[in-house]
DNA sequence: GATTTACTGTGAAATATTTCACAGGCGGGT
DNA sequence: ACCCGCCTGTGAAATATTTCACAGTAAATC
């Protein structure tokens, strides 16, 4: 058995979604396919890297949420619980404290908000505690927060991304459209929404460019 | 020449975004490395896929925005303007039209916006044209469209992506969690706001599983 | 202008990933 | 019980990508 390639872990990161989603049944690798876009073969492959020797179901005949969801999850290190912040409470960050983050299982918690705005950490109502800046790095210590989600403006995200690590953080998922440097060991997801237009156009121009002559 | 790597794509663009946001000057590949966090000869691999038989500087110095800014973009085919839409003004959506979507210099052009609820499409104040949603069709051929962020909840995504097919749309940047299933050469750009938590979590299991041992 | 320093650009080697092809399991019909 | 069609699981081959290593270029320094 060799290493979990890592483009691998987005392809099962969208079957996992699949499934979660579904309401159950069998799924083959060819219904796979066409639902993700990634070739059957592939995913296939993707899934003997997995340990599936679950109880139950057998081998031969699809794959069901039952027997690859947990695999899948432990595979990638989702079967246990997190917690995360949200740091910079404005239009985007706020729009998080309602949201539903169960989309699995409860596999994450968020357990705190922050904001340099100390007018706005009181006005906002939410049933997730919410707290002022400076008081991130004793916060983040004493609730035990692995993750922040990263939602100030562009011109602060850097040195809010030094404080969250100072404070002991784990990981960042970056909102704010900036190249964040952070201390080794520690990673950063971007997700730059206003670049996804570019990341579409870039491949409708490569889609394009195969299509020249098939 | 071989064909250029598609891992190379993102890794051009975050090179892109990085020169673009600078204030000029000369990045070696080194430093290139300690912003993006690609090794440094990767890069340089992945830019001499690209012409760089510009004129003005020359090679042996590093890097510098005016010498790689339109290579990089005509290789990507981001050298040409396009115009979107938005289809579905709730919170996201709306949020999008006030944006500033010229963070390159003006590729792309936000032409039009569209929703169900007739009242919502009369009652948001925007310079950008508003459209009732079966007007889609009409006005996505009218006006030439390309893409669609499409920011409808996510029940009503696989519906809304077929009529957007069907307008003749060329693509689609979809924020709702819902997988698309859509006319193969449509690409779909898919912005999981809530996945960027389970790919950040993935990424901290990896990486603490490759810390074992060193 | 010769020398040093810093860095690029790129074939070729080393790896990693994807695709292929096919043996083998499963369940349903006969 | 047997056969058949459908689908998985997986070594091995085919590709693709990354890494290496080094010749070569530009500017700075003496």
């Amino acid at each position: 058995m060799t290493e979990l390639p890592v483009a691998a872990r987005e392809r099962l990161l969208a079957v996992l979604r699949l499934l979660e989603h579904s309401d159950g049944g069998i799924f083959s690798s060819a219904e796979l396919e066409a639902l993700t876009g990634w070739p059957g073969h592939t995913i296939r492959k993707d899934i003997s890297y997995l340990d599936v020797e679950q109880a139950g179901e057998k081998s031969g005949r699809g794959y069901s949420r039952e027997r690859l969801v947990p695999v899948i999850k432990r595979a990638l290190g989702l079967d246990r619980r997190r917690k995360f912040c949200v740091a910079g409470l404005g239009r985007l960050g706020s729009a998080f404290l309602g949201q539903d983050w169960n989309g699995g299982s409860g596999e994450f918690e968020l357990a705190a908000g922050f904001d340099v705005n100390v007018n706005r950490v009181e006005i906002l109502k939410s049933s997730t505690p919410l707290f002022p800046a400076y008081k991130m790095a004793e916060v983040i210590g004493r609730l035990g927060i692995d993750i922040a989600l990263l939602c100030v403006p562009a011109p602060a995200a850097q040195s809010c991304a030094e404080k969250l690590c100072a404070a002991g953080i784990k990981g960042i998922v970056n909102f704010a459209p900036a190249a964040l440097v952070v201390p080794p060991g520690i990673p950063v997801e971007n997700v730059y929404l206003a670049d996804g237009l570019r990341t579409l156009a870039v491949k409708m121009h490569c889609a394009q460019a195969r299509t020249g002559m098939p």
